[in-house]
Formats: C-alpha cells, sequence, structure tokens
DNA sequence: CCTCTGAGTTTACTTTTCCATACTCAGCTA
DNA sequence: TAGCTGAGTATGGAAAAGTAAACTCAGAGG
C-alpha cells in the first residue's frame, strides 16, 4: 500500500470522494458488459436450461440481431462458452454455456431477484424459486464479512483501495 | 400451493421453462427500475455519501435531465426519499437520502461490484474497497439457504414458484 | 443435386434513449 | 429590486435499440 493510499484510508469516511476519477469503478465496469438490454435476461435463460439460439429466441422474444451480438460479446468476454451438439438427422450446431466466470455473476443477479421478488411480485408470489439443491432450503443472496458475520448494509464502509485516483483538474 | 404448481414442481428440473410466461420476471422487473443507464451508479453515489443534486452531477458527469428524471423515478419508486437542508444564507433545497427498500438492492449492488473487482479491476486492484464497519474485514455478497450453507451458483435448484404461467398460445 | 433446418447476417425503418446546451425559477443577500 | 445560486425544465440532434422481413450458409437426407 502506497503513501497516498494509506493517507486516504486514514482519512476514511472523509476522503474527497466527489473529487475521485470514477473511471475505474467495478460496478460500472460491470455494467458496460452485463448492462446492455437481454444480457442479463440471456444469462437467466442459461441458467433456467436453453442453451441453443432459438430457445433464447422463443424464450425471450427478443430481436435476432440483438441476440447474436450479445451472444457473441458474452463469448467474447469470457461469460458463456460455445460448444456443440447435434441432434439425431442434423449436422451439428453451437450452443451456449456459462463458464466459471459467467457463474460469478450468480451474486449479481440472485441480489436482483430477490429485490423483485420482495418488491415487484405478483400478489400470489415469485414466477420462481430458487432452493439448495440437496437440502432443499430457499437461497438468497446476502453480504458477509470474512469473520462470517452477516453484514447489513448500514454497517459496510467504503474505503479508498489501491486504485483510488484523483480526478484530474479541468 | 395449487395443483398446477404442485404438478410443476413434482417434475422439477424438466419443466417447460421455454414455455412459460417470462412477463413476470423478477430480475426483469427489477431491471425495469434500476436498468437505465446512470441508475444504479445514482445509488452508488449515495452510499459513497452524496445527497445533493449538484454532487450527483459533478461525480457523475451525467446530463443534468437525465439525473433528473433518474432521481424523481428513484424517489417514485421509494428507493430514495427527498429532505431538505439549508446552508447558511441560502434557502432550503432538497436531498436525496437512502431508504430502505432503496438499501435492499445492495446485495444486487454489491454482487456488480465484486464482479469487476474479481475480472476488470486495474493492476493494482479496485479503486475502492468494502469492509464490516467494526471488525474491518472484506465483505462481499455470497449466497446462502436459510439452512445457513454456502451455496454454490451451480447448486441452486430453479423451480416453478406460485406465479409461475405458460405463456398463452400463439 | 435439391431441399430442409438451425443459426445466424443484412437491410430498412421506427421508436426510444442519450447527450449537450440553453433557459427558467425560487428565495436569499445586497 | 437586482443579482446570485442550486435545482431543476426544455429542446434539438445523435446514438442506440426495437421491429420485420429477406437473405445466406453449412451440412444431412432424399
Amino acid at each position: 500500500m502506497d503513501a497516498t493510499t494509506e493517507a486516504l484510508q486514514d482519512d476514511a469516511g472523509t476522503f474527497p470522494h466527489l473529487d475521485r476519477d470514477t473511471s475505474n469503478c467495478s460496478i460500472a465496469r460491470t455494467l458496460e458488459v452485463v448492462g446492455e438490454k437481454w444480457t442479463i435476461l440471456i444469462l437467466r435463460e442459461v441458467w433456467y436450461g436453453s442453451s441453443r439460439f432459438s430457445e433464447f429466441e422463443r424464450v425471450l422474444g427478443c430481436p435476432r440481431n440483438l441476440l447474436a451480438a450479445r451472444l457473441k460479446m458474452l463469448v467474447e468476454e469470457g461469460i458463456l462458452a460455445t460448444e456443440t451438439y447435434q441432434e439425431p438427422g442434423s449436422r451439428s450446431r453451437p450452443k451456449y454455456v456459462i463458464t466459471p466466470k459467467g457463474a460469478d455473476l450468480v451474486p449479481a443477479v440472485m441480489g436482483l431477484l430477490q429485490w423483485g421478488d420482495r418488491y415487484r411480485a405478483d400478489p400470489e408470489g415469485p414466477a420462481m424459486l430458487s432452493r439448495h439443491r440437496g437440502c432443499g432450503a430457499h437461497v438468497d443472496a446476502q453480504i458477509r464479512c470474512d469473520q462470517g458475520h452477516a453484514v447489513q448494509p448500514e454497517d459496510i464502509e467504503s474505503i479508498p483501495g489501491p486504485a483510488f485516483r484523483l480526478r484530474p483538474a479541468e
């Protein structure tokens, strides 16, 4: 940890957050990849079991050109990978499967899912439920610290990290 | 639980997911609220300490009309609430604070944050770090079941819920 | 060789969203 | 009552997304 970072961290809570350079924000960078329309919904369908172009098209009702563009981007980003499948009597064709990098998006998507379940579900409840395979208990996304404590949003402290930078003067 | 849902749940894993009605998906509904550009970044700035219109504008560099529209929507949705502040010598003006409903989005945003930290951070690391106030340990979003087990993405089983519907025939 | 099928690509058009800038408005001070 | 400031609103053009339909392409089967 360099001296600048150290100094800023000592000042945690009162660091100059309004003057920081926000171009290297991890939230913004994740949204550059998954923030476009259809992208997260494609991933949702992957974990519900779809893998073929025609399946995504059918269940999402999304334009083919956008679907092709999003799938291509997800493969280029390493979130999906292509494999091949072959129906009897047909030639082999590509299908899309999740990679470990893609699976690491699950906590974020679970977070969106459970917020929608809580605040925007139909009166009778959610359309889909998630449970732990085997134990069968309901699962959800939650925040924990490395000591194993459950953490409430108001007990999260955000402090400058190693790549913290101030905005260049205008 | 009605008979249809029961039947579908017995069939978990092989339910007709390609024929389901996806219009009541909780992920899609959450994205209707927070999926537009700037919305999540506004919330990020709220937990980093901003509350005033001019602060959001300055740190985000977002167009004023979009900022006004997003703030208005977030207040209408109950994610932010307005309070007033008054600088000495100035009239009172509105500021924006997070509500409990807004705080419930933290797991989703933490999920996006940690994915970006892992895969898209600068070589030296993240721009910001999150720690548990008091204990000081690093915090992250993770998936757990109600039995307290940590759950890996591949051990999540998605099954039809009470609002599961098949798509109307075409 | 012809046809069929899934997986795209291409094109043309409409609609929505985004962006930059100019303008307005309310109240506090001079 | 004129000017200043923070918080917006209005507007016009650019970019992205959505829609629909035609077109391509690579094999398997006939």
